[in-house]
RNA sequence: GCUCCCAUCGUCUAGAGGCCUAGGACACAUCCCUUUCACGGAUGCGACAGGGGUUCAAAUCCCCUUGGGAGUACCA
């Protein structure tokens, strides 16, 4: 059996969103699991909507999902080019090609023309289609146009009768009836080829073998098999992805949120849990563990058990995921990504060392690293903002005020901030003795807290008092005594 | 309009005729653990869209209806 090649084509007209990602995803697992490659293309035929930005951000985002490419425009490969607008000049040759063999013709049709033609079948409600006038100009015909100045288009003949069908690697059987199919154009007047003729030559040329894409492309190819088969090429195999949704089961855009991977990474969201989560979408590990690496999910990956259908994009799972992710990564790693969103405090006051404890203590029940911002406030800083509820609730309440009279005039002093074990059975002294009095542990700290952070909830009290150390401490107990 | 795809808990899914009084995960609720929030553990809530067939037997096969999605460009 020949290799196995499988593509990506993503066009640089924006950031890449997760859909294709998740195309790439698949793509790339079929690859792994079947020993084959891999390539990356750039479609970027619309040179005006396309831009370089965009294909740096394609580039990042897939190599940080570990969507790793074996040929592609930057890595180069046996096949290249592998951007499209460095391949203009072959497409010609293969549309003379087909129109030679009789597969194609020019058509000098206007907008204006075809514009109308489409209206006349709408008004009498029948499926529009080019008619296919164009068919069979004779040599005058043609000069003649083409001494008014016109530009022919170049159009894929299509077969009046027949259908072509195709075995389709996640739906099955596929068949489409030609004489529904137009004449479609496959160079424009322009010069430039149109997407179904660039994919087809290109797949060809790139001996790209399985075509997994969302189904979105399904209605286009019947169109590409025609192509291929009149360019006397093999035919690949397809796949085609049900689609991801929005919530609202529309199609998955900026409104809802994040589309592209970058934005996700921005919003601090994990490569590693974004490619598990979006892995989950029409796809299920044999054995029911939905963590997993991506060299896990390759080994475990068939093609044929992916679903059908369309999956709506939740963040509930994917939260849940990312926070699962943020708890079991090497805690070295999440403080240098860490520190992006730490950007607005003064970080040089803290050390490396407490950094990481800050970190190690308040990644618990975070779900995005953006939550860092807010539940990191209280360790910097010599002051802080008592929440107006919690000062009301907790501090200026005569128990509270009792309790933070103690530790101001007997505990502070004697406290070690620089032994946690120490530090621990002193908490817990301090919790016994108000315990007595009747007074619940819970509340006992909740004092402590609630002067020292501001809040009623946070990080380890133990780790809070170390890394503010004595002297903040002190003060902040001081700040809330009246 | 026409063509095509899809249809199991709110969501992602397991299920390829009897193993299904339909399993798991997220979310939600309750409880336990606990110096808070969380994590973790336990329990609960919760679905085969509807209707016809086929069969001894259907979530699983066929048909229709309904619902959702996609395509219908000299965009990709």
């Amino acid at each position: 059996m020949d290799e196995i090649r499988v593509r990506i084509a993503p066009s640089p007209s924006g950031n890449l969103h997760v859909g294709t990602a998740r195309t790439a995803l698949f793509n790339y697992l079929f690859a792994k699991k079947n020993n084959g490659k891999f390539v990356l293309r750039i479609e970027d035929t619309d040179l005006d909507r396309s831009s370089q930005a965009y294909i740096d951000n394609i580039y990042d985002s897939l190599k940080a999902l570990g969507l790793n490419w074996d040929e592609g425009p930057d890595v180069g490969g046996p096949y290249g080019p592998y951007q499209q607008s460095e391949r203009f000049d072959i497409y010609p040759k293969y549309a003379q090609k087909l129109i030679d063999a009789g597969y194609a013709y020019e058509c000098f049709c206007t907008q204006e023309e075809l514009e109308a033609e489409k209206e006349d079948s709408i008004k009498n409600h029948r499926a529009h289609k080019y008619s296919g006038k164009c068919r069979n100009l004779s040599e005058e015909e043609k000069a003649k146009l083409r001494a008014e100045g016109r530009k022919p288009s170049i159009r894929f003949h299509v077969p009046e009768d027949g259908e072509t069908k195709f075995n389709d690697l996640v739906k099955g059987e596929l068949k489409f009836d030609n004489k529904l199919i137009g004449d479609f154009v496959i160079m424009k007047s322009n010069g430039t080829p149109t997407y179904n003729f660039a994919v087809v030559v290109d797949d060809m040329e790139m001996k790209i073998s399985h075509i997994i894409r969302g189904e979105d492309h399904i209605s286009n190819t019947a169109k590409q098999i025609m192509i291929y088969e009149a360019l006397g090429a093999e035919v690949p195999k397809f796949g085609h992805l049900g689609m991801i949704l929005a919530p609202d089961r529309s199609k998955l855009s900026k409104r809802h949120g994040a589309t592209a991977v970058s934005e996700f990474v921005e919003k601090g969201y994990l490569t590693e849990a974004l490619i598990n989560f979006v892995a989950l979408l029409g796809w299920s590990p044999s054995d029911g563990q939905e963590i997993k690496s991506l060299d896990e999910i390759a080994a475990d990956f068939r093609i044929g058990e992916v679903s059908s259908s369309n999956s709506i994009f939740e963040y509930d799972k994917l939260n849940w995921m990312n926070g699962q992710y943020i708890k079991k990564m090497d805690i070295k790693k999440l403080c240098e990504l860490a520190r992006p969103f730490l950007s607005k405090y003064d970080l040089s006051e803290m050390s490396e060392e407490n950094f990481e404890k800050m970190i190690l203590a308040t990644r618990e029940p975070i779900t995005v690293l953006s939550d860092l911002e807010n539940d990191c406030s209280y360790f910097f800083g010599q002051d802080v903002e008592i929440e107006p509820d919690v000062r009301e609730k907790i501090v200026d309440t005569e128990q509270g005020q009792n309790i933070l009279k103690y530790v101001d005039e007997n505990e502070i002093a004697k406290w070690d901030f620089d032994n946690d074990e120490k530090l621990h059975e002193q908490l817990a002294d301090f919790r016994a003795y108000f315990k007595e009095k009747g007074i619940k542990p819970k509340e006992t700290m909740w004092a402590l807290r609630a002067a020292v952070t501001g809040r009623t909830h946070g990080a380890d009290m133990v780790v809070i008092l170390e890394i503010l150390g004595k002297e903040r401490v002190a003060r902040r107990i001081k700040a809330a005594i009246k």
